[in-house]
DNA sequence: TTGAAAGCGGTACCAA
DNA sequence: TTGGTACCGCTTTCAA
């Protein structure tokens, strides 16, 4: 059906080396031949058959993308900003989800092993390094996306989240809460990081770091927002209920607000609340939510370059990391002491 | 670097065919030749070279698919529908993003192409069939999702979205809205079938098709929030604005209920608002809205299922049409007879 | 039950 | 400047 190299050859009287290296833009090619290989590859509609490159090359040009969740927002733009990279460069794109199952993250990152792509890009849910030794002694590469993983040196991008925390944390205090929660995430760098930010912008302004006020996902089958949910109807029940509450992310803090909606209080005159990632539509929800941005496209973006450039590599490079660093976006959810904006 | 066949028949003592043949489960391997080759490829940790295979067989175990944009929450759940399946399968996902751009779309699809992968699932921004002639010309298969195409007999899952038109518009008049308008999507099918149903409904209710209340998405170049935006705008300088707006979908939606909410005015008493497509996130916003609901993930299985059986067809099968019927679901922003519920 | 040989569609090396 | 030959790792065919 497809035109292949020896179909051209055959039809202009050359060898299929010659068809070769013109289509390589070989230098010891006579611009008369050259001319004609040309014109006929035209002409027949000729693509190199991918499969037989890679099997000679090594190289299937293709880049994995692995996510915990593709309708998470957030990572829907980091893949978004990878997408944009790796069209540029002509690489394609295999895109899976572990639903934030460190299980079948393994399988998935083990199936990408098997079907040899050049490159990895993982932002995982996994604590362990298992997996990441496997990639490693394969020989292959790959990037730490949003996530980072103690006990390991890796290529990473990702955000400055101690930073995220601290913003986050800070800018409620400025805004006169004197009773901060965190609503926290599961067991990924991310969420250690951002808590301890929390932890340090408290202790900066003097505050006590009241533990009571820390509530970690434990209902971690159900979606973000549910338990953001439960967690902040745990916080609604305290002796003493917090004026202001950090969360991990923006669909945590959705689940928060709808609690603290439902139990009667007003957002944010009661409590104030920020979230984190700063998803698309924040300014859209029942209260338009404060949050902290990532930049996620960028980080995609970024993470991209880093691993194709990983891969050009002769010899792997030394692990690089790079931090975007976040930025605050107040909105009215957590504004207080000025006249809520119109935004 | 890594196990191949040959390296597991000399280690073995017997020929690279034997090896192959356990591998693929022939039946005329001895149960001993048999076990000694399976212990040595797990020994090995064995993976056949998919690029070898691929060239022998033809088939990459890969599957397209092109989506107009992926941060879309509409879209990203049809992926994930795609992907889940597709994993049961042991088949691989390319993902690429065609932005909403026709040009960008046949790029898309040519490096698909070009890849050679197995079947191809596009939900196209295209008016014209040009691409899918070219799919055909090359002899492979593909499935058309969410949006049809006039003048070509293809596979296709979607929506009965003349329903989804009707149903939204029913919904609203039930709800006593005189004046429907209906902010329209672009030149896609979705968008000409929900206002096909659209107007079918206000004709069964014996009321007018006023065409001012019909506006199309023209700043098409901005996010369909935007365009939602600016359309609701241009409605509420009517010299009769419209107490109900049907929203081709969810997205559009946000921005219309913004534009009513920054001119003074409550949805929904003073104008109810129904959008489509039912984002996860839509009961989270401004004011929960109301949408037509069309299970996005069944539609990418779905999909997924159709494409991979397309695939192994020796013969291509006859286009089939996978329509989902979609569901009306009635929240705050459309809900003015009965009490507001507190969801 | 086993395996030698040919071939899938390219690339690399080196001789002509 | 051109091309013969070997080879990438696997499957298929057919004879032993």
């Amino acid at each position: 059906m497809a035109a292949r190299l020896k179909d051209i050859a055959r039809d202009l009287g050359v060898s299929v080396v010659t068809v070769s290296k013109v289509l390589r833009n070989h230098e010891d090619i006579s611009a008369e031949t050259r001319e004609r290989v040309l014109k006929r590859i035209e002409e027949l509609n000729y693509q190199p058959n991918p499969a037989a490159q890679a099997l000679v090359t090594g190289k299937m040009h293709l880049v994995g993308l692995v996510v915990p969740d593709l309708v998470h927002a957030f990572f829907a733009q980091v893949a978004k900003g990878v997408s944009r990279i790796l069209r540029e460069k002509g690489y394609g794109l295999v895109i899976s989800s572990s639903e934030e199952d460190p299980e079948l993250e393994r399988q998935e990152i083990r199936q990408m092993l098997v079907r040899r792509l050049d490159v990895l890009m993982i932002a995982s849910t996994q604590w362990t390094v298992e997996s990441f030794r496997d990639i490693e002694k394969q020989g292959r590469r790959y990037v730490l996306v949003d996530r980072r993983l103690l006990g390991i040196a890796a290529n990473y991008v990702g955000t400055d989240d101690i930073a995220v925390g601290s913003l986050a944390t800070s800018h409620l205090i400025e805004n006169g809460c004197r009773r901060v929660a965190h609503l926290g995430g599961r067991n990924v760098s991310t969420a250690l990081d951002r808590l301890q930010g929390y932890r340090g912008a408290l202790l900066s302004a003097g505050m006590p770091v009241d533990e009571s006020l820390v509530v970690s996902g434990s209902h971690s089958d159900d979606a973000a927002d549910v338990t953001g949910y439960h967690a902040m109807k745990e916080l609604l029940h305290l002796k003493e209920v917090p004026d202001g509450v950090f969360c991990y992310n923006d669909p945590m803090a959705m689940g928060a607000m709808r609690a603290i909606l439902d139990a009667g209080l007003r957002i944010p005159e009661d409590i104030a609340i920020i979230g984190a990632g700063n998803v698309q539509y924040a300014s859209d929800l029942r209260v338009p939510l404060s949050s902290v941005d990532q930049d996620s496209e960028t980080l995609g973006a970024n993470s991209a370059r880093l691993a194709l450039s990983l891969m050009e590599a002769k010899q792997p490079p030394p692990p690089q990391e790079i931090l975007i660093r976040p930025k605050l976006v107040p909105r009215q959810s957590s504004l207080r002491n000025r006249p809520v904006s119109s935004i």
